[in-house]
DNA sequence: CTTTTGCATGCGAAC
DNA sequence: TTCGCATGCAAAAGC
């Protein structure tokens, strides 16, 4: 029974647990919050309700008769806090008038509960009405409900409590989708197919007021049972429903199966003791949560209690199915039929090895599979959604004065499967019919190891890991001598693992998918994460290397997109939170989490939201589409391929030095983003992030990688800039004007000559070699000897990365900085003013030009030009 | 000799 | 302290 917990800490909408045992009022029964333990000892639990469970009884109002004890329910019935029960006609009569209890606000309420509470606020009792959609769940967790401490509560649960009242389906995710609107007609099944004889049902419904009488009648209702069960030509097993009334169709083996038939096993008396009521089939459950919740399908795999009363209350959460929505609506719209998830387990060892048995958690087994009184068990036959079945053996060793209950035969599935240990089968039900599905979920070891194996559902739909449809799709005709290596490897991983972890930590093991998601979302975030505004990063040196920290944790930015023009132009696109015009902006602009057009202060023509855009539609569309494409990208992207791009980022510099340092923007453009981030987000290929740490993996002083050739050759670049700069200098001094001091502690020098070798050892060396002061090669004097400088190469300098420069300096703007940078050398000089270099130096320049990096030039200008301004600064 | 079967044992979680 | 369960182990059965 659910209800909205009253403890004023716990107050969420709760399973209420009838236990036994501290001597209360009600019989030694109290209602317990599942949440908080909270006992409820008014809530007293209702024997005679117990004695109904399977009859018709006549409404005290109106006289109808109704049935409130299987699915097969003509009437839904509602409890009345004077004693038994009324059909629903009458219980919304008394609904128009009610009201809601004081102490619980509307909106509290979940979905499914309403307050029903007596229409008399004055009644000295008042009332307390379930309706049930589903009644025997009520019936068997509820019987009346008196008053609690004078605090007014209605329990009560789906169907017609939402018709009177609808809830907001936002609150649908506070009962896990398992309560929620449906037609009434849903849950009925065919009287013939629940196996009732209801003539039967009245007559021993009636009248007896003892437990041993519920006992009793339940012995005759396993009877019908049996009845059923030998009528019945199919071998099917019908879960859950098997387990009350009627709908279990066993195996026709002639066995007898159940123990509350034959009684005889005092392990199963003390069960139903202890546990009194096993739950009516719930169809409502998911039909309900999938029918309301269309168009608004959770795609995260949820731990959902299981539908049933009992096992809610009792499975560990370890078992609880875990499956999207989407998943289960996939399957149950595509067989017309609900997907009831029941538990999971994960496959230890011995489940998957060759011995072929699979230990069932004892709870689950008791709460879901045909009670067994014989040792031997009973054969039972699961199956996919696709029609494969598969016989077991569902048999229990005595163990310690209790059961350890074990599937035997499921090695030919298993092995079907291609599950492991460390997999996770799931046990569900299909409704109509109870049949039992057997799906599973690949462990994330597995599935880092297999190339990712996805299974597919029976409509084509991909289901990441998960797949309830026996894995047809994705399982190998037979194990090859590949597959089973890997498959042994896998098992042996997962053995490893689960040894390694060992079982104190089951709980702690984080679902495949679930890592994938909250890796997706650090992702996200990471590439949202700007610098706190009013925060100042500290620069920080780390074996020589600069490092930006800030005091203060990053904040969430305002989601941007990069682009590049042809000219290699960087742009970086934000969209007006107010009038959601994209605007133009520095590719190095941070931009906070709300920014609207009044924040565009750098562009005097476009800083207002009655500004009009800059783009014409389609390059709007265009850029979306640019956005989206790369975001969508991220997200398909497999865990693997996200990890070899991670581990690729020296390829991508070599790339981008290569095909020149737009190649990649241009194509990712949010990547740009990288530019400034307080933290370097994995995949981030920036010369910071991809610097091996503690120096291991460094080239070699010889090393002629793409990368290292490249640094080279830009290293040469940029001194020949800075000679001629030099030379400029010189010039200007002897022309008479201030010389302009160098720089102290320039990051580009320091990049370049104290820190700047991708082989610290070598360059350790050669500076010993040239017997350079350590704090002279700190200062940003400019080498006079290129020779001195090899094997200095910095890879922690990114001629690229503007991130430290000002967005205006001395009348230069980025945008104009990265079109000259873009410029070949030459023409550059030309436009700049600046006298041409010396035919040798031409000459080199060009010599680089012509040995393919095409950008080679715009990255020296560039580099030149900055170190101009940070000249003309000092 | 290998595989299957039934039970025992011990660890860890729950109570 | 009890219970559940993973797994070990020995006897039985099968090849």
């Amino acid at each position: 029974m659910e209800m909205i917990c009253m403890n004023e800490v716990c107050h969420t909408t709760t399973t209420l647990e009838w236990k036994k045992g501290w001597g209360l009022k009600s019989g030694g029964f109290a209602t317990l919050c599942y949440n908080c333990g909270t006992a409820y000892e008014d809530l007293v639990y209702c024997e005679t309700f117990h004695l109904q469970e399977s009859g018709w009884r006549e409404c005290k109002l109106c006289g109808k008769h109704i049935h409130c004890g299987c699915i097969a329910s003509k009437y839904l019935h509602e409890y009345l806090d004077f004693g038994g029960i009324c059909c629903i006609t009458c219980a919304k009569s008394l609904v128009t008038h009610s009201i809601r209890p004081s102490q619980i606000p509307n909106d509290d309420i979940p979905n499914g509960f309403r307050s029903l509470t007596a229409n008399n606020i004055e009644d000295p009792q008042p009332s307390y009405v379930a309706i049930s959609k589903n009644p025997s769940y009520v019936e068997n967790r509820m019987g009346g409900i008196s008053l609690d401490k004078g605090k007014r509560v209605l329990l009560c649960k789906t169907m017609d409590a939402i018709e009177l009242s609808p809830c907001p389906q936002r609150q649908r995710s506070n009962t896990n989708g398992f309560i929620g609107k449906t037609k009434r007609d849903e849950i009925k099944l065919p009287i013939g197919e629940v196996g009732l004889d209801f003539p039967n049902l009245i007559h021993h419904s009636v009248g007896s007021s003892t437990f041993s009488k519920l006992e009793n009648s339940r012995q005759t209702l396993g009877a019908n049972d049996m009845y059923a069960s030998l009528a019945q030509p199919s071998l099917d097993f019908a879960l859950g429903t098997s387990l009350d009334t009627s709908n279990s169709v066993f195996p026709s083996s002639g066995v007898a199966v159940d123990g509350r038939e034959q009684n005889k096993s005092p392990h199963f008396q003390q069960d139903q003791r202890t546990r009194p009521i096993l739950p009516k089939p719930s169809k409502s459950g998911l039909a309900i949560g999938l029918e309301a919740n269309k168009g608004m399908v959770s795609q995260i795999p949820v731990a959902r209690p299981p539908a049933e009363g009992r096992s809610r209350t009792q499975l560990l959460p370890r078992y609880w199915p875990r499956i999207t929505d989407q998943e289960l609506q996939q399957i149950s719209g595509d067989l017309n039929s609900t997907i009831v998830p029941l538990f999971e387990k994960v496959l230890s060892a011995s489940d998957a090895g060759r011995i072929g048995r699979l230990v069932l958690p004892k709870a689950c087994a008791e709460a879901y599979f045909p009670p067994i009184s014989q040792s031997e068990g009973i054969p039972i036959r699961i199956q996919d959604i696709k029609g494969k079945e598969w016989t077991f053996q569902f048999r229990f060793w005595p163990n310690n004065n209790s059961r350890m209950y074990v599937l035997e035969g499921v090695t030919p599935c298993i092995q079907n499967m291609n599950l492991q240990a460390g997999d996770t089968v799931i046990f569900s039900r299909i409704d109509p019919g109870g049949k039992l599905v057997m799906g599973f979920r690949k462990a994330s070891n597995s599935v880092d190891m297999q190339d990712s194996q996805t299974s597919t559902l029976p409509n084509g739909a991909p289901t990441g890991e998960t797949s309830l449809s026996g894995a047809k799709d994705t399982m190998p005709s037979n194990g090859g001598g590949t597959n089973e290596d890997s498959s042994q490897w896998s098992m042996l991983m997962a053995e490893k693992k689960t040894r390694k972890i060992g079982s104190k930590s089951k709980r702690l093991l984080m679902h495949s998918k679930d890592t994938v998601k909250l890796r997706l979302t650090w992702d996200d975030a990471q590439e949202l994460l700007r610098p706190s505004p009013s925060a100042k990063p500290t620069i920080v040196m780390v074996e020589g290397h600069e490092f930006e920290e800030y005091n203060e944790p990053p904040v969430f930015g305002k989601r941007t997109i990069f682009t590049a023009r042809a000219s290699g132009e960087r742009e970086q696109w934000a969209q007006c939170d107010s009038c959601c015009k994209w605007r133009r902006l520095p590719v190095d602009f941070l931009l906070p989490p709300k920014w609207t057009c009044s924040d565009n202060i750098g562009d005097s023509s476009r800083c207002s939201c009655s500004a009009p855009d800059e783009m014409n539609p389609k390059e709007l569309e265009s850029l979306l589409r640019v956005g989206k494409d790369f975001k969508k990208r991220r997200i398909t992207e497999s865990p693997k391929v996200a990890q070899e791009r991670e581990l690729s980022g020296l390829d991508a510099l070599a790339t981008a030095a290569v095909l020149g340092a737009d190649a990649g923007d241009s194509g990712n453009p949010s990547e740009g983003a990288t530019t400034k981030h307080p933290r370097h987000r994995p995949g981030c290929t920036c010369i910071v992030c991809i610097q091996p740490p503690s120096g291991k993996g460094r080239h070699k002083a010889t090393c002629i990688c793409n990368v290292c050739l490249t640094v080279r050759r830009r290293f040469k670049t940029l001194k020949l800039r800075r000679k001629k700069l030099q030379a400029e200098r010189e010039a200007e001094i002897a022309k008479g004007k201030q010389p302009v001091p160098p720089k102290e502690g320039s990051k580009m020098d320091g990049g370049m000559s104290a820190n700047a070798s991708p082989h610290p050892n070598s360059s350790e060396d050669e500076r010993s070699k040239n017997k350079v002061p350590k704090d002279k090669r700190s200062t940003n004097k400019v080498p006079t000897d290129l020779e001195s400088s090899k094997g200095q190469l910095d890879l922690n300098f990114h001629p690229n990365r503007d991130d430290d420069l000002p967005v205006e300096i001395a009348g230069l703007s980025m945008t104009s900085l990265v079109r000259a940078a873009c410029l070949p050398l030459d023409v550059y000089l030309r436009e700049s003013g600046l006298p041409k270099l010396g035919p040798c130096l031409l000459s080199q320049a060009a010599s680089e030009s012509d040995g393919g990096l095409v950008n080679e030039g715009c990255v020296t200008s560039l580099v030149g030009k900055l170190n101009e301004n940070e000249v003309d600064e000092r």
